[in-house]
DNA sequence: ATGCCAAGTGCCACTGAGTGCCAGTTTGGT
DNA sequence: ACCAAACTGGCACTCAGTGGCACTTGGCAT
């Protein structure tokens, strides 16, 4: 996680710097020396940090390389049941608290989440395990909603859809905003969340497509 | 490949019987056994291939189990210049051409799809995969949209959404027919078609769910 | 038929991710 | 100060996947 360092026990306070040191090592790493030239035995080292300890801070190299991103959705799904309290069409909502969530990112996410989407966009190992993320947040929706629209019929497919819509939204706009020259360094949240905005917002017309 | 032997040179004929008997051996394996109890030298022993030749026929390990399904999403690829030259909305289009491609899927191929398919409901690294090729037949469509709707703004993105609705849709449908009873023995291609056109019919609908 | 060549193959050693185990060290509560 | 639980490090291990290289073999021109 990108915590923010001084909340918590000390133990939880020791484990959040940790991981951030190794985030921190491993992204630039990474974007430099390419990610499969980047062991993690070498990250351990730089970051102090054994081996055995680093599996069970990550879930994996594919986890840790895309840690900033997968903040998002994590702290998404940990906000859902005050997220679905709303009312509106779900598609809105999710659009929204998305946005907001971006914005409550600690100060410095930015700078690690653009080497994050650039890693993903080009290592088909990091990209599938972001899909999965997407998928796993994908199923807690649906489970929220079939309980909270029980007997709908069709609900469920169209939990899907909508997810399947807002993670193409995301994607749509986090690569726009990576790609932006000089993203590296100026690259800011209020950029991605007018992309964001503007993705879900186009995202229902898009159905309509046709070809000629 | 889930080919039909026959055609070809004879020497891509052993390589299909090949990759035919490591499918054929696998999938009821990973099954009985679990996915990981069952390694690929065990597996290159049964089939008498060499672990070499193995990585040489498949990605991976991911990529064997998900033969089958992975095979429609090639094909449909592959077809796509063709696929794409009809007329009408995308999503209809798209879905009708994965419909024709599950229909010519060569006989048996339902067998080692349900086995595939609950593989991928059980085991993430494998459903990752998929994902992955599901996104690749994104980057294909996107790539031969923007080709011949040049100009029309906002046409990759909706390319985006009707695929990633296409793939909710396809996953929907997998997983119903996957998880009817005795689907092991019973599951026909039929009754895919018919879940695949379902789902489908209720997509553009979906978007318009609405929180209370 | 023959013989050449590139494509394909088997084997072996190697790397690197990820895990099981276990003995030691914090740390928070009492 | 003490204890149980949580956490840690180190080590050996498994297994997926790759590089290298000598060897076979199918396809083809003659």
């Amino acid at each position: 996680m990108t915590t923010q360092p001084g909340s918590g026990t000390l133990r939880s306070r020791r484990i959040a710097r940790s991981r951030q040191r190794l985030v921190e090592t491993a992204l630039p790493a990474f974007t430099e020396r390419g990610y499969e030239a980047v062991t993690v035995d070498w990250l351990c080292d730089q970051a102090e940090v054994s081996k055995r300890s680093f599996f069970r801070y990550f879930d994996g190299k594919e986890d840790l390389a895309l840690t900033p991103l997968n903040d998002v959705w994590r702290l998404l799904i940990a906000d859902l049941d005050t997220v679905l309290d709303r009312s509106g069409p779900l598609l809105e909502v999710l659009g929204e608290a998305l946005v907001a969530v971006v914005e409550q990112m600690p100060p410095g996410w930015e700078r690690l989440a653009v080497l994050s989407a650039r890693l993903s966009g080009t290592t088909p190992a990091v990209d599938a395990a972001g899909l999965l993320v997407c998928e796993g947040f994908t199923d807690q929706v649906v489970g929220a909603i079939t309980q909270r629209l029980p007997g709908s019929s069709g609900a469920e497919l169209s939990a899907r859809v909508v997810c399947a819509v807002a993670v193409a939204g995301h994607r749509a706009a986090v690569d726009a905003w990576q790609s932006e020259p000089g993203a590296e360094t100026t690259a800011t949240r209020g950029e991605l969340c007018a992309l964001l905005r503007e993705s879900f917002a186009a995202a229902p017309a898009a159905l309509e497509i046709r070809l000629p």
